[in-house]
DNA sequence: CATTATATTTAGGCTACCCTAAAAATATAT
DNA sequence: ATATATTTTTAGGGTAGCCTAAATATAATG
């Protein structure tokens, strides 16, 4: 049985093998937990007693099986209460991560399969992130993003890259959500930013970062 | 803040004081948490000096009003989150309790009101306890046992005392639940068992513990 | 009231995490 | 390739909670 400590390294330890392949360095973990390096070193030597890791002294982690299997259950759980929060509880963009950050943690496979049941299996969470099954599979697949998409497209949103509650406010000021149809008018040629009308309705200009983490279909 | 260990030790100080209004004792904390005395003397220090409990060395404890405060939000949340379990995702009546334990100790204010909103303010939980409301008020009053029923009267079964598992199975075998109708046949003036006749249906004897642990109307 | 039994606290120690500072390994730059 | 910078690990220490065993208070009993 792995403490809540250890599962929240475990899903660290996952989402940035997910980025780069190559395994997770320890100062990367230690930035995502807002702990200390050594604290990071003391835990990884625990987790390879626990053979949750593959692990050598000054070189790259990444999960074991068994470790994969835990980290996608926490996510499991995680996008499953996003979705809870949003459709059931009407919470809106920016306040489902702290919440679900501690429902992810509750120990009960009939509570989690009752609620993915409860839901109706969704297949993605209100960020438009894949929710693994219960046998942890997922698509692991790339997505467009809209700085990919050229003048005169039309897209629909159904993800988003960044997950600060910034960039959650500035989506809900242009009345921007999953579903919404944007249509790429001009692309301006300096700094890569766009000119969009969304719904049918208004234009506005975002920059090619916001742009770069936008998932479009 | 206060860690998911002392709002344990709260809501057992608590419910201790429920049952005995002069306060709860060393031992009585130790058997409730499954820990020892000396852990428990170690804790209420701490519990001191965070204001959540008045106590003085060798004597009874007593919540102050922010401890009170601290156990009831925790018992509201446990409450809250069985009915949740019952109602929506068809748990039965064993099953709920350790998932509660768990979910009772999720922070977030909004989750639970939310909570409270989307279960349409339910006033008890599947056991039929009270459910405190958003300020912590609820009735404490006593209720009527099934054993103080006299023969040929026709009860409503709201509550039930013990809460094991062995006595859930016992009440599922029989098919007696929140809302069944009870009428007391005949009482056995030898041990005060009781045979009673289950939803006009069937007729069955049941010993006179059985009877103390049922809250009837 | 003295004695014995029980309840509670203290003393000392353990583990899981965390930290800072120093040491060691690796990566980068001249 | 040597010097410097960066990353990672180790050493040493802190706190929250837990434990056992011993000490002390309180309660019960003859």
């Amino acid at each position: 049985m792995l403490s809540l400590t250890e599962e929240n390294y475990l899903k660290s330890i996952f989402v940035l093998n997910l980025e780069k392949s190559e395994g997770a360095s320890t100062n990367a973990i230690a930035e995502k937990l807002n702990t200390k390096a050594s604290s990071v070193s003391d835990m990884l030597k625990r987790l390879l007693k626990k053979e949750m890791i593959h692990y050598k002294k000054y070189q790259a982690v990444k999960l074991t099986d068994s470790g994969k299997a835990v980290a996608v259950s926490i996510l499991r759980k995680h996008r499953l209460w996003e979705h809870f929060l949003v459709e059931k509880l009407h919470f809106k963009w920016d306040e489902v991560h702290d919440v679900a950050e501690q429902l992810e943690h509750i120990r009960s496979k009939k509570l989690t399969d009752q609620l993915d049941a409860f839901l109706g299996h969704p297949k993605f969470d209100p960020h438009g992130d894949p929710i693994p099954d219960k046998e942890g599979n997922f698509p692991v697949k790339m997505r467009q993003t809209l700085d990919q998409a050229i003048e005169g497209q039309e897209v629909l949103i159904v993800g988003v890259k960044d997950h600060s509650s910034e960039f959650f406010n500035y989506l809900e000021r242009l009345e921007i959500e999953l579903g919404t149809k944007l249509k790429v008018k001009t692309i301006n040629q300096f700094d890569a930013s766009m000119e969009i009308e969304i719904n049918q309705n208004e234009t506005t200009t975002i920059s090619s970062e916001v742009a770069q983490n936008l998932f479009v279909k």
